[in-house]
DNA sequence: CCCCGATATTTCAAGCTTGAAATTGTTTTG
DNA sequence: CAAAACAATTTCAAGCTTGAAATATCGGGG
């Protein structure tokens, strides 16, 4: 039996890529909205400036999330409003800001990444370490190129 | 060696597929405004209603798409004032409405059509047919279990 | 036949997102 | 050094998205 053409492959995948990706995010925007009355934005934001703890600039936060700077802007302003997040302008470079957790943020990512992780673990427990090497594998190539 | 725990790992491995598959959208939609003038999500409903060439519902729609009824009544507002698509009352049921493409919406489409997948194909053309394969294996596991 | 639970769609407010323009500050270069 | 090029951030309008409430309809059990 002869196979669809490989552009044809390659655009299945990305639809079936897609819906993966898509019903995921349900499930964690369901999740943080029930669990913990917040939403994905707003984590994702957190989870950035936990693995960078000493802070980062709104440039790379946008960066680090694939989000646009505006963007990062206005759920940096949210977070802030509500005392998880501090800007502090930089001395060295004045057009540049930097944000950080503030100690209640920190607090409050800890109860929430702890969760978080149980749960994309649930939502992911029919992969097995192998799949999961697999899968990474052609995950990073996949970054490499695009 | 030791590994992380599996939890920890399912973790990385959904941070990595979320990060390429923000990336690919960026550059789909990159490409379709560019290319186009028009918008992922108008282009998803189109894609949708050329599947299924007879038209769907509202509601089919929205969970072929992964998105809220309310988010598909606006995206086929707009594509139906721009003369894409058309909403018809089911006489059967008068509770649903029929959406389809117009002529012009799918000689739209078709244009559009073959280009996107050229470009899909161009992003993820680090996919070997191997590749497709073992990813399009998991991938379904993935859609099963979430 | 009427009520009641279920289903289909739209409406709405709030928040998210983008891309472009405006603002402010830095660096390079003639 | 001044001007121009470049960079970081915010602002803005438009569009996207959600989840809940409102509206309309259907279908079954008294």
């Amino acid at each position: 039996m002869s196979q669809p053409p490989l552009s044809k492959r390659r655009l299945k995948m990305w639809i079936r890529l897609l819906g993966v990706t898509r019903a995921a995010e349900g499930s964690l925007r369901e999740f943080l909205r029930v669990r913990h009355d917040t939403t994905l934005p707003r984590f994702d934001v957190m989870a950035a400036l936990f693995r960078r703890r000493d802070g980062v600039t709104m440039t790379e936060l946008s960066r680090m999330l694939l989000v646009s700077n505006g963007n990062a802007t206005t759920v940096v302003d949210r977070l802030e409003a509500d005392g998880l997040v501090l800007r502090t302008p930089s001395e060295i470079d004045r057009r540049t800001v930097h944000v950080a957790l503030t100690p209640a943020g920190l607090a409050q990512f800890d109860i929430w990444a702890a969760e978080h992780e149980t749960e994309v673990a649930r939502l992911f427990s029919g992969l097995s370490e192998a799949d999961l090497d697999t899968l990474t594998d052609i995950l990073k190539r996949m970054g490499a190129t695009a």
